[in-house]
DNA sequence: TAGAGATAACACACTTGTCCGTTAACTACA
DNA sequence: TGTAGTTAACGGACAAGTGTGTTATCTCTA
């Protein structure tokens, strides 16, 4: 059974999935499901194992747990991507020229980042490498870095140096993501994140969260704020209408993003 | 007249040559003198404009003023690799493992971040955006970014942000450059710059500055600190023997890397 | 120590990106 | 408004990088 011929993301994504459903599994079986050699399956769950996705042992993989996985960058890279386009899209409305804007270090607030050229003049700043690289490249944008300690999994800057830049300037509006909101609070799993937000929060004149549907309705361990703290939070179309109708009801302003659906 | 066919990078270089000799010259002459075409000449001079080394106007380019494109980066990439490359075998071996090393935004301490793999476990600190995305791939060093604001022509962050961040920093020993050095002074032109270095040096035990011979004998507006107020001077073999001479005589303690001669 | 599983080394196909010239359209200036 | 200078758009040549399989070598472990 050898499954349609794709791209070597595709076939990463899919491995992915089948570790995770299966909990694991041998190589030989998953050359045979997705019709490559034993030395390219090998390959694959290499790459994985260095995204931190799955465990290798002698004779196959298993899955890491989801709460390793899913603070991986990579991962959250490939996770939502219509969802969080959608939402970006939405948020850039949000933005005027010649305001200072702050980014945390989310896959989401990344997608913020490359729409920005069409609003400059602009200050950002930010901790997030991925978007210090995507935006000093830019004209027009002024870009202030947040410094400290580096953590490999976020590719981004953490840590007290970190908190004490956010404490020594403010911006006008804040974009923030979280991996899970749910019964009124936002949620995410690891506390030097949790930290570098409240901060940003202190930070900001307006915030704002974004956050894509496959995260409403879940927790992490450390409870990050409540949504009411936010001025606004924004969802993509893809959000269930009673989940926006309860969110509405607790006063928390709620934009949903359309998704284009083509 | 067509040279000898090379890569474009040897071009854009010797282009550059060619206009600062000259002063002004016309796209034609260019086209005539590179045996390439027109199209390509203009394409060339648009990057060497983007990278601040000439000026275009209708009918031709200027050479911009040295105290312009001396500051500018990819310029000084491409200047004395060989001696930086000296320098920076050198400068490794001063290095030890579990050392807390602080890196400024300068070519020369570009060659040093390349050759670090070779000593970890290690602790980076550095304001350079280059270094920053050359180290953050490699496993068992630890990164702390100095934040600040981002400046094109550096691709670093300067600022009042950033020596603050320098300031609850301790390293063990600071590697730096300066674009000249003579009469028992280190110049730089630039005071975003000088300030950034000045805080280094404070927030380092051991000090050592990187140069190469090209700069020796220069001066720049702004006096940076005196040669003695580094640990170690590092200067490639190609040094007059005098000058080494003379500084040791100040009481400088000069180290020479020998060029490697193939 | 034999064999299953894993890795290293090499070669090839394929994709991607870079560089460059031609042609045509555009623009500033006399 | 004509013309020299410049830019935009397209496509081909080439280099570099990526992904893959085959084969050979290595390494656990039963």
């Amino acid at each position: 059974m050898t499954e349609r011929p794709t791209s070597r993301l595709d076939r990463l994504q899919r491995i992915a999935d089948h570790v995770l459903r299966e909990g694991s599994v041998s190589a030989g079986e998953l050359a045979q499901v997705f019709g490559v050699s034993l030395m390219t399956v090998h390959r694959d769950l290499d790459e994985l194992e260095r995204q931190g996705v799955v465990r290798k042992f002698r004779g196959g993989v298993s899955a890491q747990p989801s709460s390793v996985f899913e603070s991986n960058l990579l991962y959250r890279l490939r996770t939502a991507t219509a969802e969080k386009a959608a939402i970006a899209r939405h948020a850039r409305t949000m933005i005027e020229p010649g305001m200072a804007v702050m980014l945390d270090d989310s896959t989401t607030t990344l997608g913020v980042a490359e729409l920005l050229g069409e609003v400059t003049p602009l200050t950002v700043i930010t901790n997030f490498l991925r978007v210090i690289n995507a935006t000093s490249a830019q004209p027009g944008v002024r870009l202030i870095a947040l410094g400290g300690e580096y953590y490999p999994t976020h590719d981004s800057f953490l840590g007290v140096p970190c908190i004490e830049a956010i404490e020594s300037l403010r911006a006008d509006v804040l974009f923030t993501s979280t991996s899970a909101a749910s019964a009124g609070h936002a949620y995410h799993q690891e506390q030097e994140i949790v930290l570098v937000k409240r901060a940003m929060m202190r930070s900001a004149n307006r915030k704002v969260l974004l956050i894509d549907h496959t995260k409403l309705g879940g927790t992490a361990l450390h409870q990050l704020a409540a949504l009411t703290d936010f001025d606004d939070v924004v969802v993509d179309g893809g959000a269930p209408a009673d989940v926006v109708r309860a969110l509405r009801e607790s006063r928390v302003n709620v934009h949903v993003a359309p998704l284009h659906t083509d």
